[in-house]
DNA sequence: TCTTAATGGGGTAATTCGGGGA
DNA sequence: TCTGTCCGAATTACCCCATTAA
């Protein structure tokens, strides 16, 4: 038995929740993800998957925290 | 934190806790063990289960090792 | 043995992808 | 320059019910 401090265990997004959040097409999401401006995960599939903690910073300009670093 | 019972050489996850780590359907999961795009074991009742270490490379791009080998 | 949650298979609806043009 | 929209194709989400896992 071992204990572990997870590594990454990060809530990530949808292209049409981050679009919800910012008031804005997912379109607009995925250009933002493919000029540099907001890192993303791919699903195996192709579609992208975005941070969380990211976006919020984004959205209030407050760093975020994880829950497991909380 | 977490809590492991390490004694294998490989950590198993359920289709819904990989599905939770892409913010994916579990049944998209399977869809990709189907198409070859992820390797799978199967329990003796045939439920799938995937390799932790294969995902996690698969997720952030770098390869991950195993606790017994560190 | 019993209960409950999770998974599998199949089918269909919704989302996302990429490119291109307004 | 930035965003919204149209298109076809691909991927993913949600629905059913039977079986398995815990």
């Amino acid at each position: 038995m071992s204990v572990t401090h997870s590594s990454d265990s990060e809530t990530l997004l949808t292209p049409s929740e981050v679009a919800t959040l910012f008031r804005v097409d997912p379109k607009t999401v995925t250009r933002w993800a493919k000029s540099g401006k907001l890192s993303s995960i791919r699903t195996l599939g192709g579609h992208r998957r975005y941070r969380e903690s990211e976006v919020r910073e984004l959205l209030t300009g407050v760093p975020q925290q994880r829950a497991d670093e909380r």
